[in-house]
DNA sequence: GGCCAGGACACCA
DNA sequence: TGGTGTCATGGC
């Protein structure tokens, strides 16, 4: 249990108050946007999601029967445009042909077997599934992303080895599991990544100074 | 004009 | 197991 982690979080939450985390009108737009926000900015994931929205095909059954060129041109904006079209049409038909297209079916696994089972979709990686996990399916993991780990580097935090696994034992060992905070916590090193790390590649003085154990301007990366 | 964004996968040594 | 290339638009 890291003393750190739960006072690091309380003050990103004063800084910079609820994220509002994740944008959607529902689990399954959560999860089109998980997968179209990989290596993307969410200005244009948003973009895709309105195209998909107009055309009225935000559905397991629209996206199921729609063809790869036109999936592919709806979500154009979010780049990356065929790939994604490939994953998100690989999603749906697994989701349809093992969960007869139903989400709460599959949000009835428990965390381990839904982790597993969403890792064997192509095009879900561990970020992404943590992201459907907590933000769609409502159940406590950790979502690990790059700006966690640069700020978790700067702060003296990371762990020994570098992988997602070990950055999220981190964080589910040193926090109470709460959906909530979880949510909230990852929101907010992402809004702290964006606002702060990224526009300056060597630390400045900011909300998570005081307990920063290295001198400012110290740490890079 | 270059860099990066709320990654994942294929391929190679 | 780790490193590298590929996928690609849009904002700054």
């Amino acid at each position: 249990m890291n003393p750190r982690l739960p006072d690091i979080y309380e003050r990103l939450l004063n800084c910079y108050g609820p994220q509002h985390w994740w944008p959607g009108d529902s689990p399954f737009e959560v999860i089109i946007g998980a997968i179209l926000t990989q290596s993307a900015a969410w200005g244009n994931v948003e973009k895709a999601i309105g195209n998909l929205k107009s055309a009225q095909v935000l559905s397991v059954d629209a996206l199921r029967r729609l063809p790869a060129e036109t999936l592919a041109r709806l979500v154009y904006p979010a780049g990356y445009y065929n790939a994604k079209a490939r994953k998100i049409n690989a999603f749906v038909e697994w989701l349809w042909e093992g969960y007869d297209g139903d989400l709460d079916r599959l949000f009835e696994l428990d965390v381990a077997a839904l982790r597993r089972e969403l890792l064997s979709v192509y095009g879900v990686g561990e970020e992404t599934a943590d992201s459907i996990i907590l933000y769609a399916g409502y159940k406590p993991v950790f979502v690990i992303d790059a700006y966690t780990r640069r700020i978790v580097s700067r702060l003296g935090l990371a762990p020994r080895v570098s992988t997602y696994s070990a950055y999220q034992d981190l964080f589910m060992q040193g926090l109470e599991p709460d959906v909530a905070m979880f949510n909230e916590y990852h929101a907010l090193l992402v809004r702290h990544g964006k606002d702060v790390c990224r526009k300056s590649p060597r630390c400045q003085p900011c909300c998570l100074s005081a307990v920063c154990p290295f001198p400012e301007g110290l740490r890079s990366g």
